[in-house]
RNA sequence: GGAGGUGUCGCCUAGUCCGGUUUAUGGCGCCCGCCUGCUAAGCGGGUUGAGGGUUCAUCCCCUCUCGCGGGUUCAAAUCCCGCCACCUCCGCCA
């Protein structure tokens, strides 16, 4: 949800971002005029209510006819009340509804257009030259099954399409790279959090996750539950209801939890691998911030997530993402897109949003003392992953390959797995 | 799953049986001021949050807010119904 007082003091603004995210500016009207009868409903109540409240306090101590008369007159005004309590709840209603399609208002420096139209900001490591080297990369799946530490197969056999076993060396480089982000997040002064990763509607709505998005999450209806499709979900709703002293922050908390997505509307794509799944295990960054202190923030996010993936030495890139393929939360987000050799091309495997008070609006997350101010502001989150287990394996492995189908391991993640430098091929230990 | 109990303005707490004199009591904490070599104590005042009106902004006025949502009533913290959370006990269970 955005600013009230921004759409009614600038509401060009909201409709340029609209037409940077590629959408239509007609809401904008529609919501001015919400708001304004919104507004007059509220104050029509309120007089009637105001006068009821005053007859009603004279009833005891009138007597008699008086008193009679008094009840007559506050009865009918009871109606009145009513009614236009009635058609408050509607237009407050008509409005809401109206705000919570509305997406976050595009920072102006995100990119204007959809998702091809991204600008790329930086380029890190170096991409090798496998033809130089002599040999042809073999694919993620090929040198996870030569290692015995992906079975995609079985997977399939026990629970459908993008579905996987992690076996041997693999459900160890999973615990290990956990492990090492866990524990770095925590000495960049982040809180570590294993979240719940079932959640109740209101924390799934609350993070925008039920808009556009809402095909791509499981429901569990039985309980009225859902499975999170990142732990962003119960990070953001960790706060809510909540009023932060602006001393306290920024909050920052590190997450391990499993991810589980539906992938409508992907299909086709990325059918072979690891690489697009329906559940996986991420460790994500989240921050509770002012929006003041949240565009910082955001650089910070980026920062950790180049250092990760510069730890990992992998090449990759960042892109500045377009207006048009943020969500409906966030107002600008990077991507740090790895170098997959057997695609040519780069993939995303981290992201980091800055979604202002968007979340926390929902969420009814405030901030007391901002500034030095004593009126409260919503709180700004923001969120960025660490590592998403899957595409990190995929990358590692790809990257890091040798002609043998052996995998170096670069040199900060080898204590993680008790001291290994290389994994090699099942059946030719060393 | 079953039985019982609890939920009040940061924390504790009065009020709920018996609806109106409650602008929700008092204490602690916190903030401002006075007093004071300094500090403490003492004294005085302030201190839930949201929304609307007004304003350059403050001030001020109004409405809502006693876990949440409905209902009864001229009037609900108080009566009725539903839900949620927590606690105790029983059952089941990794």
């Amino acid at each position: 949800m955005i600013d009230p007082r921004l759409l009614r003091d600038d509401p060009d603004r909201v409709r340029a971002a609209q037409r940077r995210r590629g959408e239509s500016d007609a809401v904008v009207d529609d919501l001015l005029a919400a708001d304004a009868s919104r507004r007059e409903s509220i104050a029509a109540f309120e007089r009637l209510r105001a006068e009821q409240k005053q007859l009603g306090k004279q009833i005891p101590a009138a007597q008699g006819d008086q008193r009679a008369a008094l009840l007559a007159q506050t009865k009918e005004l009871a109606t009145r009340v009513k009614a236009a309590e009635a058609a408050q709840a509607v237009a407050d209603q008509t409005f809401s509804t109206l705000m919570a399609g509305l997406p976050n208002v595009a920072d102006e420096r995100a990119p204007a257009g959809g998702e091809d139209d991204y600008v790329v900001l930086e380029h890190h490591g170096s991409v090798r030259d496998f033809d130089a080297e002599g040999f042809a990369p073999r694919d993620h799946i090929e040198i996870g099954t030569m290692l015995k530490a992906i079975d995609v197969e079985r997977g399939a056999k026990v629970s459908g399409a993008r579905f996987y076993f992690l076996t041997g060396v693999g459900a160890m480089l999973e615990l290990a790279l956990v492990q090492m982000a866990m524990e770095r997040a925590e000495q960049w002064g982040f809180t570590p959090m294993i979240p719940p990763a079932l959640v109740r509607p209101r924390a799934m709505d609350g993070t925008g996750f039920l808009g556009q998005a809402a095909a791509d999450v499981y429901h569990l209806p039985a309980d009225d539950l859902y499975l999170v499709g990142t732990s962003e979900v119960p990070l953001a709703a960790y706060h809510s209801d909540e009023l932060l002293d602006a001393s306290s922050l920024p909050r920052r908390y590190v997450a391990s939890s499993p991810c589980f997505r539906r992938e409508a509307g992907s299909y086709g794509k990325d059918t072979r691998g690891i690489f697009r799944v329906h559940w996986f295990d991420k460790v994500e960054m989240f921050t509770y911030t002012t929006v003041a202190d949240s565009y910082a923030e955001h650089e910070r996010l980026l920062s950790y997530e180049r250092e990760w993936l510069t730890a990992l030495e992998l090449p990759f890139r960042v892109i500045d993402v377009a207006a048009g393929d943020l969500g409906a939360s966030a107002v600008r987000k990077f991507d740090c897109e790895a170098w997959i050799p057997t695609q040519g091309r780069y993939r995303e495997l981290t992201s980091t949003s800055n979604c202002t008070q968007f979340q926390a609006r929902r969420l009814e997350i405030r901030v007391r003392g901002a500034g030095g101010a004593t009126a409260t502001e919503p709180a700004a989150t923001l969120n960025g992953t660490l590592c998403a287990i899957p595409r990190t394996i995929v990358a590692l492995l790809e990257n890091h390959q040798l002609a043998d189908g052996s995998v170096r391991i670069p040199l900060p993640l080898q204590p993680y797995l008790q001291g290994r430098d290389v994994l090699k091929p099942a059946g030719t230990d060393e």
